[in-house]
DNA sequence: TTGTAAGCGTTATCAT
DNA sequence: ATGATAACGCTTACAA
């Protein structure tokens, strides 16, 4: 049994098809006695809308997109739920785009993305320059598009991001404050804003106390577990041994843990440890590890509302949202020896 | 500046939108001389074809949906993705639906999923049984559908599923073979196959050696974090308390573990632990947990396979496919004291 | 093999 | 306020 149609309605409630589209998109007013028909009409047949046909017409979806670097990692999945749940309330379904950190593969599916001509795109992007191009062609397409986590610099859109300064500058206090002067830092990229701002954080930190920051340190990683991993263990390797580590993030800090374990070390015994971003596990760690908790799901749930706000046709000047971030403190730090 | 439509293709390659549309879907056969005019004329124009157009000729997208009760347990996320990689391939996207194991989430997911005419739906059901009208719902609209982890009992589909029995029962061998007697389980509902065929693995584990299977020894939770945590607790306040710990899932083991760090035990000296599920952070525990690990990706990639054959039309009897485990030994076990 | 033309089910313009 | 009708861009009978 083919399934109702606008003309079906039209014909059974003896009126035009342009009548019941009106009814339906409740846009214009229409005769009340008419509504009425057409409602009737819609549920004696069982009418549901066509949304290919109406996605032509219109020329856009009802599906918005999460273009993250790494589907893995709980951080972004967290936001991505955030996301979704604001987007389904809305009546928009959410696609998920990993790109693995590979540019090819994030031009890729801004590509698809466009052809599929979703209404609005979240993005991490892989890279917060080059990641301009595509953004600003989806934008020229129609399609809005928010930054979350790192900024897209150099096209016109909204941003959410973490307090990563605040909450580096947090957490790395607190090892100050517990004693610590030595305090290792598992660095993310300096190219994107959470790695930077966050190693900002714990440079000031240090300043805050009139202690210097030390090169040999911090070390760079990509974020990514093995790398987080071989960055730890040449800071545990170094003559004059960190007495604490500031992981900044907490996904790669299960390379990080796996190399104080390797080592040999008992956290907070032999080392302490803060870790930025509190993931499910952090809490259930041996020991639970004192973490910089961020807001992740807030996250996905601002970038969802300020795209579909956009969406709407909101017109305002972009804006960057910080979120806050907060210290768990457990049972990972402690003074050093 | 608009895009070229097919007729624009057409008039700059001097032949007809039919013609046009036959190069490029490729079926049937056209002229060398015409076809290198219309493959010139697209490359002239820079011309996409218009999804939202086909999708409505044809009543289908070139769009999968996963549908998974939680997309926080890295299981499904980690599945998810070795499905959106074999998709992506093929040139579908991926539709990320989160039923929070909430039926109605479920049902009205499926809805908007037939709305958007997806081609195909990979779903992890909330309900074996009940999942099946949906299902057929779908499968009914020409929708694809394919079984992940859980069964649809009653619906046509193909599954695809770890060997949960074979799993727990090499686990909880091991356990055995190490000399211990009385082997907590933290199991799963036993409505679902992955709880229920993991507790039947433990028990014939037992059963193999001729011990007896206690029921006070085996606490049901659903897979959640917070009820693994009250589950566990329970069994570490027995009289005879376990002198080992079988948890059927990763995920939840957090709780099992925050329990087990609560009560001041520890692993292995006072009790020893396997978890089923082989997550990121099980090998950077304290200490690296011994676990049994399945092929999550894979799980989604042959999903993902499957779907795919029969969106192409496949017409075969459904079938189940079970994926092997294997048991990644660490330092979470020893004998018991 | 190629071309013509009829839809797919909406929305929106333009009369009325 | 309502109705007739023309798009939206594509695929596919059907005809040639």
């Amino acid at each position: 049994m083919k399934s109702a149609t606008v003309i079906d309605v039209a014909r059974q409630a003896g009126v035009s098809v342009a009548t019941v589209s009106r009814v339906l998109n409740g846009r214009v007013t229409v005769d009340g006695k008419l509504r009425e028909r057409v409602n009737a009409a819609v549920a004696a047949l069982g009418y549901r809308p066509n949304r290919l046909a109406r996605n032509l017409r219109m020329n856009s979806t009802n599906v918005l997109a999460v273009v993250i670097p790494d589907i893995q990692n709980p951080f972004f999945v967290s936001a991505a739920r955030g996301a979704e749940e604001a987007a389904f309330q809305a009546g928009y379904t959410l696609l998920l785009c990993n790109t693995d950190d590979d540019p090819e593969r994030e031009k890729s599916y801004f590509q698809v993305l466009s052809d599929e001509a979703v209404a609005g795109i979240i993005v991490c992007s892989t890279d917060e320059c080059l990641g301009a191009i595509p953004v600003r062609a989806a934008l020229d397409e129609g399609i809005a598009v928010v930054a979350l986590d790192r900024r897209v610099e150099g096209a016109p859109v909204d941003a959410v991001l973490s307090d990563n300064f605040g909450g580096g500058r947090l957490g790395v206090s607190y090892l100050v404050e517990l004693g610590h002067r030595r305090i290792g830092l598992i660095a993310g990229p300096d190219r994107f804003a959470p790695g930077r701002e966050r190693r900002l954080g714990y440079e000031q930190a240090l300043l805050d106390r009139g202690l210097a920051v030390e090169r040999e340190l911090i070390k760079a990683t990509d974020f990514k577990i093995e790398s987080a991993d071989a960055a730890t263990e040449a800071l545990l390797r170094l003559d004059e041994r960190p007495t604490a580590l500031f992981i900044s993030s907490g996904y790669s800090a299960i390379g990080a843990l796996r190399a104080i374990y390797r080592c040999g070390l008992r956290i907070p015994d032999d080392i302490s440890v803060i870790v930025f971003d509190d993931l499910d596990w952090t809490s259930a760690y041996n020991p639970p590890l004192t973490a910089v908790a961020q807001n992740t799901r807030q996250l996905g749930k601002i970038a969802s509302e300020l795209l579909l706000r956009r969406i709407r046709g909101d017109d305002e000047p972009p804006q960057e949202r910080r979120l806050s971030t907060r210290l768990e403190i457990r049972s990972s730090c402690r003074p050093p020896q």
